[in-house]
DNA sequence: CTAGATGTGAAGATGGCGTGACCGAGGCCG
DNA sequence: CGGCCTCGGTCACGCCATCTTCACATCTAG
């Protein structure tokens, strides 16, 4: 089933994405008619939207970085529910609207079970389906935005959001955009965040079983970040579980004296580096 | 005999979640059949719900510790937009269905706009209303993910979900994240808790026949325990039955001497038996 | 007193995690 | 148009913290 695209979105990723505030929408729907006014609907509201004619992979639909998603389950026949079920799944940070004809209370308590986050039934007025989309999305935009703009500093780094970059001093780390990102999250939050959340919020979708993504940017994170401040460390492995950001002064011995003085310590050792 | 609660421990915007994963609903309508059909079917859910007749104050609905909310506009009157607006907006964590009589576009577009999560018209099956308010609280919950359980304090020892730790003092007890678990869940209950609820609910599986990793466990969460904070006893034995959590004090008594003098400890056995 | 349940210590198995190398996709520039 | 470069993401290797298992000591209940 290779997904087929109408139109095309302008709009690459050459920007930061998560800090969009627009909403960017995907319908899935064949009927002409309630697609011109859904999509003239849309464009007044100056809404990026592309419509679907056929299911998409959850791949594709990550490389559009929507918000949302209007479907109509009778586009994908029986196989309908199975690919509502994997999409609320694979992307849980979506919205997932059905707009569907006319359909049983058993099919929109399904519906609803498997993930959707409303069931909107057709003919409906163009202005209402919208107005729950963005309900829907409304939620997961709250979570998002407390993230703060202003400037913050933790230890030597000072971290710039409206840069989308973190410094030392004046010197930038020249972090990348998903490196910043990842430093981003973890500073904003000072618990131990499991790698599935983190994946979640920085990528947008549900972590893949055995991926490593997560850990290979905290390697770069941390490669980075000591070559900027040496005398410090700030993500702690909390081995299990994830990741931590606190910044730690290093206690004042180079590496290679800690070598040396190595076993008597192993209370001073383990505490300092919990 | 709950636990002492230490709400200053952790972030004060952490609300206090005691039924984690149950559902707190209020109902506010005056249709007495609408509201024997759904209190009979969240009864049967399990779900801990209230009914109102009358608008509740902000204040009240905050003592309540709600998920969500189901409202009849026609109950408030014209008053009825106006109290959805300060609910929506005083509340923004609570889940807002309104479940009302026929409506137009127009309002159920204003309803959504004010801050509404989903908009249900009557008559409905208590089934697909409770699946809306369930897929509007499923929504919340992700958002307010990063919040997680404060931090608690029993005997000497604090517990910290946040960092997967406990504490004795400002010393980290240095615990794995299976014994943190298993810590969590013994002092989340204060009942008795047997082997394969323990294993159950750690390891996700059910446990095998004369698998003895429990207690060890249990072992060396007694050595750590112990080690931080010598002066008490935390897991109780229940002999053929399994384990139970209850910080109490020993009599005083050094650690150095309880290991030599063993026997005198009448308390001690008695504790354990008790 | 005995059978079975539990405490204890240590050794082997498991698998989480750090690390370096590699590869494909775009974007940029000549 | 094509090559270079950056970036995101995967893979394989290896170390070591952690988990599991086992044997044996100790304890409890009838």
């Amino acid at each position: 089933m290779p997904p087929e695209q109408s139109e095309a979105l302008a709009q690459p990723s050459a920007v930061p994405q998560r800090a969009n505030n627009r909403l960017r929408l995907a319908v899935l729907d064949r009927d002409p008619g309630f697609m011109k006014v859904l999509t003239n609907r849309l464009d007044a509201l100056g809404c990026e939207h592309r419509a679907l004619t056929a299911p998409a992979t959850a791949d594709a639909l990550v490389a559009m970085r929507l918000n949302a998603m209007v479907l109509d389950l009778a586009v994908l026949g029986p196989s309908g529910w199975d690919y509502l079920e994997r999409l609320c799944a694979r992307l849980p940070g979506l919205a997932v609207v059905v707009c569907t004809g006319p359909s049983s209370v058993a099919q929109r308590v399904r519906g609803l079970r498997l993930g959707a986050d409303a069931w909107v039934t057709k003919p409906c007025h163009a202005e209402e389906l919208i107005c729950v989309v963005e309900a829907a999305v409304r939620r997961h935009r709250r979570a998002e935005m407390p993230i703060l703009e202003a400037a913050a500093r933790y230890g030597e780094i000072t971290v710039r959001p409206d840069l989308y970059q973190a410094y030392a001093g004046e010197a930038s780390l020249e972090l990348t955009a998903r490196e910043f990102e990842i430093l981003h999250l973890l500073t904003g939050s000072d618990r131990v965040l499991r790698r599935e959340e983190i994946y979640e919020r920085v990528w947008g979708y549900a972590m893949a079983h055995g991926d490593r993504s997560v850990d290979v940017f905290v390697r770069k994170l941390r490669q980075k970040l000591r070559a900027a401040s040496p005398g410090w460390n700030y993500i702690h492995t909390h081995f299990g579980v994830g990741y931590r950001f606190a910044p730690e002064p290093l206690g004042g011995i180079e590496p290679e004296l800690n070598l040396v003085t190595s076993e008597p310590e192993a209370e001073l050792d383990t505490a300092l580096t919990s």
